[in-house]
DNA sequence: TCCCTTGCCGAAACCGGTTTCGGAGCGAAC
DNA sequence: GTTCGCTCCGAAACCGGTTTCGGCAAGGGA
């Protein structure tokens, strides 16, 4: 009503109808000739779509979605609450799902959250204005009310991430359980006997999968995970500086450390250097996330690294094949994470308590 | 007529014409009394409102669009090339935007770029398909394509920083060069008289600008700055370290040191720890971003915060005021930037080659 | 009483697409 | 020569809103 201003005569948008006119045939016909539908001969479709690429035609996204109900656009709502641990990675994250989603002519939509109960509403309002087709739901927990509210309301979703009930899920996931076997055995390879473990944040449904994988793993190389070396809830610097000291305090402390996180290494450094410990020297550390902090820090951490563009891509081409129809069963896929063997793991001096002739893997079940 | 109630098979969305027929008025009414317009009855508008709130009416984005044009929603085209300074600030970022713009029920539409060509042919794409009405643009150099592009198509656009030519921009920003002359003053009137810069990314706008506060600050303080004192294109650790380096191997080095941005100067504390200074102690060091990692280095960084997540709010709710006709001119704000004042810039020894009682133009006297 | 405003609302066009429906044209089968 | 069926397209309804236009009724001045 008001305002009109500045902003006229934008150069006039080809629409359907200066198409149809163009070639003489009806909008509609031109509609399902670029729609592919099968009732078009195959030289009027083709008539058709050279004139709209001639003409530069674009659909207007907003005015397909009232007819069809597809808006063409992803939605992501992030928590904007606590301290998270993928910040770092967001950019890359981003990046990997809008170019995912652009191109297939799709949108990203975001939006934040500062709890779990403000993500939900913020998700009922995006669904509520059909703003978007379907949720990315990233930092998957094990119970997860995001999913709830898509299952109730039918809209798509795919995770970045596993959880419990998976009727219905589709995912994609980067095998966290694979990589802390994978680190348990490597240390056991190198004679550490006493391996102590930093887990991530509680609920999330990584953190499970990582434990389970660490204590696979242990059982694997025929150790026995001594529970006093193990702790849970770590996920900032200072909660690893915390939890390593205690570690590292213990009457027998461990040679070797797995962390869930990059951060909780992190913290873990600065609890060795408070404890005398030199972290490559008689201190192995591995952990995962493959964060830019743990190549600078010093020594270089070992890390699993995840590629957080990949990841976002292949969600968000997961995601658009759900929207189309896919079945979510047939969008399911766990990739590995890619170790970066840094110094930080391999000692230069001998492991204490660890007889230099121990045969290392699965044979020998030691104390 | 049967009510609608959440049932299967997709709860029905209440229409503008479910409204007006519960009503019993037509939905061209509806649509008016709903936006305010002057022929309507103050008795039926109220009517309306609140039909509409007990019904829970939403009226759909895309139907509005496609007559008026606007899609309600905010463009951010974000660059995932380089290694990028603002990139620990993003979730802050994304959740003023987005809370700004959904205050007004405005969404946000995020898309990636690789440069500054693909970065303009995202926006084309995206005003192309009229998914934004406007964009939001963040780390603006003196001649910024994107601004030409907007300019170009008159589309809509606020800017994050500022720019070379005004003409139609408005702009929110934060004052880098009142910072960066407020640190000048203050380490003058800590007594120090031959301070070093290390600026940030070349082309950006905000560089010019905190290298003319630096200037001026010096000028100010009745100081002579010393080209060989002062390095540009410091945007990295790596970088801060070499330049600090090259600063401190100076025959007459200096004893404090403003850098543009916080990863500057974390460079620099390696550069010190490498020449046998130590920052705190003999080499006072001010910088700008108010990272989290400034918090956390050893000793902490004196640092002028940004507030970026009342930064993207503001942005969103500007951007919108824009794009519903407020001139460019009556949107432009520059707000200062807060010094948090640390460990780093206030030294344990007396300054070398500083009389003790030089005088200083501020009145701030050492404790 | 008549006419002219003015306030308020209904009806319908419109936005740019999609989808349904029906029918013209044409070749083949009976 | 019909009839049937198939291919291909036009016409129109539709989606959910907005905006224009016109007209009815009440009110006021002559």
């Amino acid at each position: 009503m008001a305002d009109q201003t500045s902003e006229c005569s934008g150069p006039t948008r080809v629409t359907i109808k200066d198409l149809a006119a163009e070639l003489g045939l009806a909008k509609g016909t031109v509609s399902r000739a670029l729609n592919g539908y099968p009732d078009i001969a195959e030289g009027t479709r083709l008539r058709v779509s050279r004139a709209a690429e001639r003409m530069g035609y674009r659909p207007l996204a907003q005015a397909q979605a009232i007819r069809t109900g597809r808006a063409r656009s992803l939605g992501l709502v992030l928590n904007a609450g606590r301290s998270d641990a993928h910040k770092p990675f967001l950019t890359d994250f981003l990046d990997g799902i809008s170019r995912g989603a652009s191109e297939e002519s799709w949108t990203l939509t975001v939006a934040t959250a500062e709890d779990e109960a403000d993500e939900v509403a913020t998700m009922a309002r995006l669904i509520d204005e059909r703003k978007v087709d379907g949720f990315i739901l990233p930092r998957t927990k094990m119970r997860d009310a995001r999913i709830e509210l898509c299952r109730a309301q039918s809209v798509p979703f795919i995770l970045y991430g596993r959880t419990g009930d998976t009727t219905g899920c589709a995912w994609f996931d980067i095998s966290g359980e694979d990589a802390m076997h994978d680190a348990v055995l490597r240390l056991a390879g190198f004679g550490h006997r006493r391996i102590g473990w930093l887990g991530g944040m509680p609920d999330y449904t990584y953190t499970h999968l990582r434990r389970d994988g660490f204590l696979a793993g242990m059982a694997a190389a025929g150790l026995v995970p001594d529970p006093s070396l193990m702790a849970d809830g770590v996920f900032t610097v200072e909660d690893g500086a915390v939890a390593g000291l205690r570690l590292l305090d213990h009457p027998e402390p461990p040679t070797a450390v797995v962390c869930a996180l990059d951060v909780a290494a992190l913290g873990l450094y600065r609890a060795a250097a408070r404890a005398g410990r030199a972290v490559g020297r008689d201190l192995a550390v591995i952990s995962y996330d493959g964060s830019p902090e743990a190549a600078t820090a010093d020594p270089p951490l070992t890390s699993y690294a995840v590629d957080t563009r990949a990841a976002g891509r292949a969600l968000a081409s997961m995601l658009i094949a759900r929207i189309r129809g896919t079945q979510p069963e047939d969008l399911r896929q766990v990739v590995p994470a890619r170790l970066i063997p840094r110094a930080s793991d391999r000692l230069s001096t001998p492991i204490p308590d660890a007889p230099r002739e121990a045969a290392v893997p699965v044979s020998t079940r030691l104390a």
